[in-house]
DNA sequence: AATGAATGAGTATTCATTCAT
DNA sequence: GATGAATGAATACTCATTCAT
């Protein structure tokens, strides 16, 4: 709703018309906003339906009830809505993986990571186009989107491989080579993510957390 | 099989003639089909630089020094070369990934699953182009082809559920959802094909498979 | 209706904005059809100098001064545009072709039918692009386009064939196949009309209404 | 089946060599003529069934069983096989058009005129697709084709004008326009041979001759 | 003569983006 | 801000014709 950074600035003024003219801009600004969100929201769902390559301008506008023109009021093209979505998914997901607590009074591991997982998949569920742009339309889609898509692999990545050697430090986990296995394992994620993705429906999100957890956890061999 | 500029020396027999006949169309039948797989050989190069959409048949033609028209003399369209392509390095991967024996003189099953993972992580480091339409480009890129790739994922997938599922009906391997576990597996695998492909060098293949087999079966907790 | 520039000056209730868009949209609906109408000469003198399949795009858009894109924005296609001045020529023929006044009062018989002739050849007279159009460039081009000129061909055959068979019955005409002479009459009219596009000058139109009227009414042989 | 002009050359030569030489390439000679005879076949039925412009060269040659070089043996171009059946198709016209027998034991004159009337509308109903190649195809094809058929109508139009400026002159017809009536006369009989065409077996040739001899002889009126 | 692989000029149509109103 | 008419670069595909074998 606020705009991050602007709620202090409509606190009142002293002259009348600063005043209209700062609340007159907090509300189109407002407006402009509202209008950005809506016009990413119906661009979300048409790249989800349609694909990127596929997907027009005027499916967008169309979708939107705007005029052409006014879309490039608000982004600068095709590729930067498309640009602000996948921001949006990715950031999402950031969210989604937070540190592992590691301090004597946390959460026992495998439920911190349980949490994880169910959180990216219940992620995907409920935003499911979302979701698709992440994991199916930005894929080779282009040079910059490739980098921010590789940039965010990477974050992930070293995030999981810092704290499985982190693990291992502390005796948690056995010896293994730590990036290596975090490809894997965020391998083994997105995989499952995209299965919900696709077979909507036809897997419980708790059974393919406990099914990510105990293969990479204990692997498939009995003990 | 006559040799060429040799076939005047020969009597002229209807026999002769015949084979003359068959060798000549034998021979013609050979150059297309050399025609055919150098334009796929090229456009496979230029595909894999710039992307499927980035691809101009003009791109491809010039690569291959060859006119307009004798594209698609050989490909219907950009879209069939690409699918040809595309058939060319399932099939591949299909041929790498054959049946697990599991008789009584047969290489331990560790042995031979790594044998399979080799395999698989030299074709993409032989074939990177290849590996990369299938790993990247060919991803969202149309409906046909998204059929495709899903329907190699099955086969694969279907596959590897089965060689799970009889290992666990012989003891080999603990009670675990075969399945859901089949596709986590795939998803390590792909990946870790992505890397080779991606980060060219940074990583052995032995030690990419091991740390795969590792991971998967005996998980990544202590024994 | 404002006057451009106006708009301003007047009261901005909201009766006078609506007057005001509606006006503005009036204004561009004017001007598209317009601008469409001159895209509809412009092409109409292409095609019926070049002929249809001569005509390209470009020479229709260097000729109206438009760029590539306004061309499809006015019509679907080169066969649309094609279509819609086909329409035009045929619907002004059918204006010419209004139905004969038989009541006691009305001109005579000869003099109506006179009038008819007289408008058909002034069209093709004061239109011969839009009459070659109908009467040569339009032949044969297509299955959609044939089908229209077959119906209209037809349509005229039914009014001239109905028209001749009351005169039958009102004894105004003789005995005779009244459908198959009407067939014959559409032709020398189609050919005078020719006529008088490839040979402009030559003949007069009075001329040769009369003519037709003459061959028609009392034949060749001397009476 | 013999080439017009070349019959005596197969006649006994003193050398077998020459004999030899001359048979052959009159057999040859004959052959070529049969090849190019089955070209013109295949490419009348293909152009009447699709028409010039839909028609590839591949429909022809596939057709035929020639392959493509051999086409060209034959006719230069897709042009001049279409001019080759025009011809043709003209010629055969031109032939049942003969000069009316005026002299004191001829048949009478509505007799004559029937009788060509009949080989007309005959030629149409025995080779629909010669035929539409001239009332359809044909027009507005290309400006030399356009010559043909003009310069052609022209000569017809020539030789029914001189033989009603005959008949008025002998007293046989009424003072009238000819070369205008001419006109007429040749619409209808086109428009008649088109409706033969077109809507085959609706008409009988009979009555299709009889309706054009009385509108024009003796016109629609009630004498 | 026959073949058919190769050629390459030719063109309708699309669609992201701009900009005057 | 909003509009939507205008823009024009971009491009896959066709097909008549040639020519080496």
């Amino acid at each position: 709703m606020a705009i991050p950074g602007m709620e202090g600035m409509t606190a009142m003024d002293s002259t009348q018309k600063i005043e209209n003219d700062e609340s007159r801009s907090a509300r189109s600004e407002k407006l402009k906003q509202e209008r950005r969100k809506e016009l990413l929201g119906v661009a979300l769902a048409v790249f989800a339906e349609r694909g990127y390559h596929q997907t027009r301008i005027s499916d967008i506008i169309e979708a939107a009830g705007v005029a052409r023109g006014t879309f490039y009021l608000y982004f600068e093209s095709k590729h930067a809505i498309f640009g602000a979505l996948l921001d949006d998914v990715l950031g999402r997901i950031r969210e989604s993986v937070v540190g592992v607590d590691s301090s004597a009074d946390a959460a026992p591991l495998r439920a911190q990571i349980h949490g994880i997982l169910v959180r990216l998949l219940s992620l995907v569920r409920e935003s499911p186009a979302l979701s698709q742009l992440a994991l199916r339309e930005a894929i080779g889609l282009d040079t910059e989107i490739d980098a921010k898509l590789d940039a965010f692999y990477a974050e992930l990545h070293r995030w999981l491989s810092e704290s499985l050697s982190n693990g291992q430090r502390l005796g948690f986990l056995s010896a293994f080579d730590a990036p290596l296995v975090s490809w894997c394992i965020l391998g083994s994620v997105e995989r499952a993510l995209r299965l919900l993705l696709e077979r909507e429906g036809a897997f419980q999100i708790e059974a393919i957390a406990d099914a990510l957890l105990d293969t990479h956890l204990t692997g498939i061999l009995p003990r």
